[in-house]
DNA sequence: GCAACGTCAGAGAGCGCTCCCCGGCTCGAT
DNA sequence: ATCGAGCCGGGGAGCGCTCTCTGACGTTGC
């Protein structure tokens, strides 16, 4: 469209010199004379040059960008992680300074998960980010195969470098705080054990009432704020003597608060809920809900420099981090 | 990384025939002999070939990929428009089944526009769509400049295509089915007005209320939640007879549920609230909130529409979606 | 004073693809 | 039988860049 962009070329004829130097000093390379630089960088400006892009990764093999894969499946699209924003956020932004550009793909289909795959495996990018996905996805699979760095925000089923939040010991948190505040009878609201979240966090709710010598009572939601609320009724059916109940997501955790006031339990005191993640929501619900935070920017940039650093030089492949338990009125 | 991908050279000598065939083949051009095409088809399966884009586009001279670029004052980062998530997902879907990649890019700093800047015009993508920008915002003025298509989520400040909600109408419904329920001292909470949604609301609540023949009153809020139940209180402080109250967004109308909640207010009993945005926090605040709904994915797919249509054949450079009012509990 | 060496710019060969242009072929019309 | 008109496949140039290799020049050492 329009007039063409200015090429290597032009500014070489401009500051009277080679492609070679002026892709030189493009490029930063130092064996150029200071005067030569001078000279090729008043001709960049003039012309306003800016390299093209398709030319230098057709021959240095490497595109500046990285997919990021998000595979939902299509039943969650709308309900689906009040985090996604920030993440999606964080990650760009710190590609961005690190020079690189974030594609945004979606996996929802299988004919897109067969796109992203033709797309990473044609070489269109340097390294993939996978984002939320469950323990069937072949995703995370078919990633590992390709030669193409590749790291997981969560853990996922398969052996891939990854960064996940300790959701065994944030659900310990939960579950202790529960017992420090002299709950007798504790509940869990688990997640969809096809995600390893959903497991972790059950796994780390069951550890923590073994440890505390009580007897574990669980129902399984889908992470969805209406399966919360199923499942909080399931729970009281139950066992209608229960006075407190994790819920493995925050989404989950309101939905339990809803059915809990549907059925006239007061919140905290008949019944005491904790939640997981500490989305913008949980301070305002009522009461406001106290929850386990987890670092989603730390876990995002920890993904970022994972992708951007050579496997050969990276510390770990996989990273943990810590949790924090926000404590409001609901427990 | 690893071993070299096949070449269109590789599958021409596979299939015996030339690169140009095998161009011909793959672009899906109809002057190719079908058994030809078949055997190209058949080496191209073989080897797994796959093109290569880098090659492609510096020829072509375009890329298949759009700019998705969120330009967020700094300030906003966290209590952003929770239908960000929503828009982004649809746009990037939209994308990819029209064959074309989101580029994701932030512009929160001088320094990121201009890199977004850079970016575009240096040819890396072949349009540009333009997400929740202000007033002020120097990009879509930028943008507007570039022999790049480009279009706006929201009405921008400066001539540029885009796709907006009929803002001006939402907040006329919203008025309407307040004074329709009898109300009679109808206050406004407004959006920041650097932001043309947050104009438009407040046009479209002052002229449905000179239509009806009312006075109107109004506090200006940010759009944030702590701004809405400032707002709120400050209506309050001005006119204590005030019997509803239209927010310019839910996070605001929540904030104010808030702040009448601590006044001692019954919502709708003696004040009644409506919303504009129908956001998912909306349908489970206590009371739930009435609001106004705009169709998020059928603009974000407009918005996709418009930049993949090149001007000569659109219809029109500006799209106005109609809004809805959704009734629930507070109005 | 001349050989040996280091420094730095230029020449040129591609990277993998598209697309224009040309030439061989088949076929119907004369 | 001859010719003109397609139709279809191949040759080859060139997109804008990087990078290796070559060679000019200036400096140093003996």
């Amino acid at each position: 469209m329009g007039s063409r962009r200015p090429t290597l070329e032009a500014v070489a004829a401009r500051a009277r010199v080679s492609r070679a130097t002026v892709s030189r000093v493009v490029n930063g390379q130092t064996t150029v004379d200071p005067d030569i630089r001078d000279a090729v960088l008043r001709a960049v400006a003039e012309l306003g040059y800016v390299p093209n892009s398709a030319a230098r990764s057709l021959v240095t093999r490497q595109t500046d960008s990285i997919a990021l894969v998000v595979s939902e499946p299509p039943t969650r699209v709308f309900s689906d992680d009040p985090l996604f924003s920030l993440v999606v956020r964080t990650v760009s932004s710190e590609l961005e300074s690190a020079g690189k550009q974030a594609v945004l793909m979606l996996a929802s289909s299988p004919q897109a998960q067969a796109r992203v795959e033709d797309y990473v495996s044609g070489g269109h990018v340097d390294g993939i980010m996978l984002l939320s996905m469950h323990g069937a996805d072949p995703l995370p699979g078919a990633v590992a195969r390709m030669d193409v760095p590749a790291v997981s925000y969560g853990r996922p089923a398969v052996d891939l470098p990854h960064v996940d939040n300790d959701n065994v010991g944030g659900a310990g948190q939960a579950v202790r705080h529960l017992v420090g505040g002299g709950r007798r009878r504790i509940a869990a609201i688990a997640g969809p054990q096809d995600m390893t979240a959903g497991q972790d966090r059950l796994t780390g709710y069951r550890d923590a009432l073994r440890s505390a010598d009580r007897r574990s009572i669980v129902a399984v939601g889908d992470f969805t704020r209406a399966s919360g609320a199923t499942a909080m009724r399931h729970l009281l059916g139950d066992d209608p003597d229960l006075d407190a109940v994790f819920a493995a997501n925050d989404l989950m955790a309101i939905g339990a608060l809803q059915a809990l006031r549907k059925a006239g339990r007061r919140v905290p005191d008949d019944v005491a809920v904790v939640g997981f993640d500490d989305i913008e929501a949980a301070s305002f619900t009522d009461p406001p809900l106290t929850t386990v935070r987890h670092p989603v920017v730390e876990q995002a940039t920890a993904m970022v420099g994972l992708v951007l650093t050579p496997p050969g030089e990276r510390e770990s492949d996989r990273v943990v981090l810590p949790t924090e338990l926000v404590v409001r009125d609901s427990a």
